[in-house]
DNA sequence: TGAAATTGGACCAGTACGGTCGTATATTGA
DNA sequence: TCAATATACGACCGTACTGGTCCAATTTCA
């Protein structure tokens, strides 16, 4: 019906795993790709997002790796998703892209209501965050 | 983050269109195609799947078309997505298909806080029934 | 019989997804 | 200083899905 992406599920996977260390520990990304089984390469970009988006900060070199940038509480797991995701906001186009790219928005009857369900999905992903999950 | 597809978002404005409708009303598909300038072979499939699960019935022949089979209060608008949408049920795929095909099944870490976030969703499709978007 | 309608299969281009590879760059510790 | 370790980043690839089209078959009514 609705899908989280695969990167999503990593990305939340291996949030949730910093989150387990002690705040300010450090952890590589082979670490928690050898742990989950998760193929390596693509995990980096994940968290390379994470990082990009102010989420966990990174150390380079030798004895490097990641931690989370703030204390969990301060992490709805939305901004996880839309971090990774990026676009595809919302469940039906013209809610985030507007009607320049939805050639029936004029006459469209289903935005509206579409709307509703649309908070609903924001609230029930902004509401939860990194420490409820861990 | 999330995104219905177009096919569930024409479906859901054909029912629509057709509850709009006298009860028992036969709408053709062009009628629907042309009002909202949804690409006609396109929607009659979509109608077509809506007819197998028994949403609507359909009329072959001239003079023929699609109804309700049933009053738009008895079609929640989840049964509209699954009926159209099929497998996908879940936002990740282990919650619908289970241990075999997810690699990560039993060290994954997010299946019960995702389990919690997939029953609100599901809860936000299917308490809402065609009537409440007519 | 012929027009109008659904049914259903085949097909196609574009794109997103999951994943891989190679390389550059930064940092640390010996 | 140098080698090992780690992130950063871009290119690439095969598969599958999506949105859409085309065509033939079938049913039904006038």
């Amino acid at each position: 019906m609705i899908r989280l992406s695969k990167k999503v599920e990593y990305g939340l996977i291996a949030i949730r795993h910093i989150a387990t260390k002690p705040a300010g520990e450090i952890v590589t990304a082979k670490e928690i790709a050898d742990t989950y089984g998760i193929p390596y390469e693509l995990l980096s970009k994940v968290l390379q997002k994470l990082t990009k988006s102010g989420l966990i900060t990174s150390h380079q070199g030798m004895r490097g790796g990641y931690a989370l940038a703030k204390p969990p509480v301060e992490i709805p797991v939305s901004l996880i998703i839309s971090a990774i995701e990026g676009t595809r906001q919302a469940i039906v186009q013209c809610l985030s892209e507007g009607p320049q790219t939805c050639n029936v928005f004029t006459v469209c009857t289903i935005k509206s209501p579409l709307t509703k369900v649309q908070a609903n999905i924001e609230r029930a992903f902004s509401t939860m965050n990194l420490s409820e999950i861990v």
